[in-house]
DNA sequence: TATTGTGAAAGGGTTCACAGCG
DNA sequence: CGCTGTGAACCCTTTCACAATA
């Protein structure tokens, strides 16, 4: 079961989204079109990345909204719930763990470490931050498997490095640079930089710029 | 000159940094290869993207260090400063504008904007908290070219109508909602559900997880 | 010999268009 | 008649492979 992109599965998080809203809203049942429409997507496509995991709908009436959300909750993984380690608990870090939509979508905190004395040991809300040092010690015993890397640029290759030796599967990278990691961990990277230098070329070379909106769908005709 | 992918501008960005770092060891040339091997890109991708904007290696020589970082600093809209406002002096908000590496890349916070009446008026570093209620009036007196959006989901989509409407031609969105905005209006998006929702992902459906990762360039055989 | 620049080929993701079914 | 599920067509991006050149 992976011949599944990348791109499919971020739209997968949208639809459950759309889903739960479209839930608490009393909607029953949503056309690939709805579904489609919040967020510049053809029905085309939310049928097809919704296929690849199997039939969820019936043909003219649509997907049943709870079935489905609950169908993509137990397909994107949160039908459980995951423990999280944040490294760096610099402004990004704390901004990062005392994130409420965090443990709402199934993600709980369980350590925070960070390398400056005057760091360790403070405490945030339930969360005591450890000394960096510790993480080999810690992480699998609290059975960490997605760790957070908040740290400063210059530190993120060595920190990556300790939670793969420490069994995490996962890896959530903020620092503004490029990871290396083994083949299993997966690795996700957020790159303010890179998010603002490509909006920056966009507005430099305005000409057309029609990132992340789609043409209208078009009816067969 | 825009037949440009997004991926490809997202690769310059990290090419710039690369030659940065590079500039600033001592480094006088530097091959398409060296500039591939930091970052899971293979030599021919670099020399693509960067021949779409123009020649500026010399063949069996490779690229001058110097010289290619100066071009690609025009080309990504870098060699000028560009006015942000940002919306939301929350926790992720904050981090945002009292993040260094912003202003270091040419980018200045020239407003920071919040619904909160707790939080306006608070002053950090050099920024004091604006109303939101006068961004319409500030904003374009500030002559804020990008808006970062830092609020709460529910509050994401008329903040983003304000900043259009204010003449922002460039929003990052951190709100984990998809929004809608005019052709001409740049939109980038960094939403935190989604990333750790398809970390989660890689996770359970784990069998071969080689995101970000590529085989290893093949030399020619 | 080393390495770029680039057409051509390959690969992958998106859209089309329609059969199948409610 | 409405809407899903999906093979085929289309399009865009990446990789190959080699001529050009230092």
């Amino acid at each position: 079961m992976s011949g599944i992109s990348e791109s499919t599965v971020r739209r997968l998080s949208h639809y459950y989204r759309t889903l739960e809203e479209v839930e608490a809203e009393g909607g029953r049942t949503i056309s690939s079109r709805r579904l489609a429409e919040r967020g510049g997507i053809t029905p085309a496509q939310v049928r097809k990345d919704l296929s690849a995991f199997g039939s969820f709908g019936r043909r003219g009436l649509g997907y049943n909204v709870g079935y489905l959300r609950r169908e993509l909750r137990a397909i994107l993984g949160l039908d459980r719930r995951w423990n999280v380690a944040v490294v760096g608990a610099g402004r990004v870090g704390t901004a990062l763990y005392s994130y409420q939509g965090f443990a709402q979508r199934g993600f709980d905190v369980v350590a925070v470490f960070d390398a400056d004395p005057r760091r360790i040991g403070q405490r945030h809300g339930t969360t005591t931050i450890e000394d960096v040092a510790r993480l080999a010690e810690l992480a699998p015993q609290r059975r960490v498997e997605i760790g957070v890397v908040a740290t400063p640029p210059g530190a993120a290759q060595e920190v990556a490095d300790a939670l793969v030796a420490a069994g995490v599967r996962g890896i959530l990278n903020f620092a503004p640079r490029k990871l290396t990691v083994p083949a299993q961990v997966a690795l996700r990277t957020v790159d303010m930089a890179v998010e603002l230098e490509s909006l920056a070329f966009a507005l430099v070379h305005e000409r057309r710029a029609r990132r992340q909106r789609r043409r209208p769908p078009r009816r067969a005709g």
